[in-house]
RNA sequence: GGGUAGGUACCGAAGUGGCCAAACGGGGCGGACUGUAAAUCCGCUGGCUUACGCCUUCAGUGGUUCGAAUCCACUCCUGCCCA
């Protein structure tokens, strides 16, 4: 049992941590016993009607405890690191200012390290200039590049970072690089940090049946009931999947096959973030369901024990 | 039983006497990332080694050759065709 003491202790928490671990269960036991609220730290999760294929909490977990950020946004609308910042700080805010613990749960590594470092003060993506750009060919863009931004020292092969070193340049006519700084530390004061980890064929495993899931619960008709979709909703992994399946360019199977698979990727690059970017306290669930049982580690680590 | 095409690293697939530890793709693993991040990009991937390098590989065995994944013989296995 949590004391009072410890009840008291109102630091916001952050779940992080792959696709498929377990964060939501995770996150809505930690609430119930620590008297909390969640507040989703994902990409995806923030659509609306794109419930199924982004994994959103399901009625059960979202009527026991109060979950922000998660299925209010048309997936026409674009939505970014910044734009997330903004709004988890408004309601991180309302949550203390309620006497509730914040608990950000999510595995967007990007926006939790906005949240927690803040982001460099540059201009917003402008569409316009980036489909401009997207005309160029690698070889123009890093032209380009030089000339306005010559110390830049973005990734030359990546055209998504030379389009947007370019994209700061022009739009604030100072070279990109300049308004560059460094996130100096791993620490995240302010917050407490839990990164839950499984055995990577454990993983494997939960990720196959989830995606497995997604299917029999309809994503399908989901996706084609999706209106209207935006730069960034377009990217969900299953999206272009589903699509193809849709147009009849792949099998059910295959297409199971291939979003297990864009999934099980996405975890590695997921781990590399979370374990290169944080020092957050290592939750290992393997073996563990996605009951109400969390590991005494992590109380103790919380000082909930 | 006869014919025929094959058996190459985790998988698919090039290579057909030296430039081969063996192209390329996939997968796997690692890494990067500051307003698209479920995105985008990079590296490694037989063993030992920091490296030079050494060792063991191309179904198996035995040959030919200075030298074989590559040529020859036999054996085993697989696909297809004919009986």
């Amino acid at each position: 049992m949590a004391s009072a003491a410890n009840l008291r202790n109102k630091t916001p928490i952050i779940v992080a941590g792959p696709t498929g671990v377990g964060k939501t269960a995770f996150a809505v036991e930690l609430a119930n016993r620590l008297d909390g609220e969640i507040l989703g730290a994902d990409a995806y999760q923030v659509y609306r009607g794109m419930e199924i294929l982004t994994a959103q909490p399901d009625h059960e977990s979202r009527s026991a405890v109060p979950h922000h950020l998660i299925g209010f946004l048309s997936p026409a609308e674009p939505f970014d690191a910044a734009h997330f910042v903004t709004l988890a700080r408004e309601k991180i805010s309302k949550i203390l200012a309620r006497g509730k613990l914040p608990i950000i749960t999510g595995g967007s590594g990007l926006y939790i390290k906005a949240l927690t470092h803040g982001l460099v003060d540059r201009p917003p993506g402008s569409s316009s200039l980036r489909s401009e750009l997207a005309e160029l060919s690698t070889h123009q863009l890093r032209e380009r590049l030089g000339k306005l931004d010559p110390d830049a020292k973005v990734d030359i092969h990546n055209p998504r970072r030379v389009v947007r070193a370019l994209e700061i340049s022009i739009l604030t006519g100072r070279p990109a690089s300049e308004l560059h700084r460094d996130w100096q530390t791993k620490a995240t004061p302010g917050f407490r940090g839990l990164l839950l980890v499984r055995e990577r064929a454990e993983l494997s495993a939960r990720i196959a049946e989830n995606v497995r899931g997604m299917f029999e619960r309809g994503v399908v008709a989901e996706v084609g009931r999706i209106p209207e979709l935006g730069p960034t909703a377009a990217m969900a992994i299953g999206l272009r999947e589903i699509q193809a399946l849709r147009r009849g360019e792949l099998s059910q199977s295959e297409c199971v096959d291939a979003v297990t698979l864009s999934t099980r990727r996405y975890v590695k690059r997921q781990l590399t973030w979370f374990r290169n970017q944080f020092m957050f306290e290592i939750i290992d669930l393997t073996g563990l369901r996605d009951t109400h049982e969390i590991p005494p580690r992590a109380l103790e680590f919380l000082g909930a024990a």
